[in-house]
DNA sequence: TCCTTCGGCTAATGGTTATTAGCCAAAAGG
DNA sequence: CCTTTTGGCTAATAACCATTAGCCGAAGGA
């Protein structure tokens, strides 16, 4: 087998990936058909076998590789600051980026975990887990330094969490805000949450950078 | 008809989109069969449609009085204030609130509006239309008064309204944060988001009421 | 007491769907 | 040039499911 048909392949692949990616944003995963999703690509039902063990796994791997892809920003992250509001801006930061860049696989990753069959859905939620622990450490921090104002830890980290979630459902590539605007203000207002009103204090209203 | 027997029989339609409403958390309402409706409520499938015309009227039912609901609890609590940051954080307290009573049918209704069939999704996505602007003219207002400090009006309040979805998807009656702790830092949450930041220049942490 | 309605049941019906089986053309590769 | 693999197709399989049809016991009113 040649390279290029090798490459060609994975291309194949990853066009019934993206396909099945969006087809089961705008329709669910259950509402899906097998020959919808082939239909996309240009082929019958049927013939999505030769590529794809089953529809099952095509969910298993959107939904994984999204977690993975976000816990490894989120880790990226953290360690390029120390101030405890630094690190929680980045991390917020980088969640919001991950939302806005990939709103079909956070929709369908937040929407259709109960499509996920066993084990898989337990292992995807403890990814999850994982990265909530991840963002409430990073509060707590902040609330043990003195430097954050909150009155639950657990609160104002779902918070922040949640404002990401809702990126992915109202986010579009060409809407009049920009990426870097909603991830810029999204990074304000979560210190804004946990207490620390940036600007506030100098009593003028901050400009995010760019357009 | 004895009014005894009205009253069973209206109880009994209650109980099947009560274990309606519960299966289509659970499972969603693709996956969710009129078969597990009927166990729920002690009954064989087919004998549901002694009660209901069918599996979609249960979903219309359900989304439509959530909206409706959800919309008159915001009206009433808008009509409870003048000054733009009591309005907001009286709108947010009834949203928050609403997300906690009813966390079923606001996770249902944030979930299941693809499973809506026509002209149904087009009407409950203008009620929630109409709820979205409510907000964003009380955003919008805090701004053009001076009270508020926004980057974008729209952002803003898109950050506020998913602060309360988020909240039908963790909130549990028996956990350690009470309805009435939730709902108050949320609107304290809010006036944050819009730039204001209640006790923070007290230098203090702000207590809430009760436990 | 009679008879009507209520509210349940089981057994179709008709449709949909993931997945498998088996066929075949064309490309790869020696 | 022959052979094998690739990747498509159609047809069959084996569910599953919403909904309808038709039956029947029991309760309730006259």
């Amino acid at each position: 087998m040649s390279e290029a048909v090798e490459r060609t392949r994975s291309a194949r692949m990853a066009e019934i990936r993206s396909a099945a990616l969006e087809l089961f944003t705008q329709l669910g995963y259950p509402a899906t058909t097998m020959a919808d999703i082939g239909a996309a690509v240009g082929m019958k039902g049927p013939s999505l076998y030769k590529h794809v063990a089953s529809k099952q796994d095509l969910l298993v791997d959107i939904m994984t590789s999204t977690m993975t892809d976000l816990l490894d920003a989120h880790q990226a992250a953290v360690a390029t600051a120390n101030h405890p509001a630094e690190r929680l801006r980045r991390a917020t930061e980088a969640h919001v980026r991950y939302h806005t860049r990939h709103r079909l696989e956070a929709f369908v990753g937040n929407r259709e975990l109960r499509s996920l069959v066993e084990p898989h859905r337990s292992h995807v939620l403890s990814l999850r887990a994982d990265y909530e622990v991840g963002f409430r450490r990073l509060v707590a921090d902040g609330v043990d330094s003195g430097h954050f104002q909150v009155t639950s830890t657990r609160l104002a980290s779902y918070a922040i969490l949640d404002l990401g979630m809702g990126v992915s459902s109202w986010y579009r590539d060409d809407g009049d805000l920009s990426e870097d605007a909603v991830v810029w203000q999204y990074g304000e207002l979560a210190l804004r949450i946990v207490g620390l009103c940036p600007g506030a204090s100098a009593g003028t209203v901050v400009t995010p950078p760019g357009p």
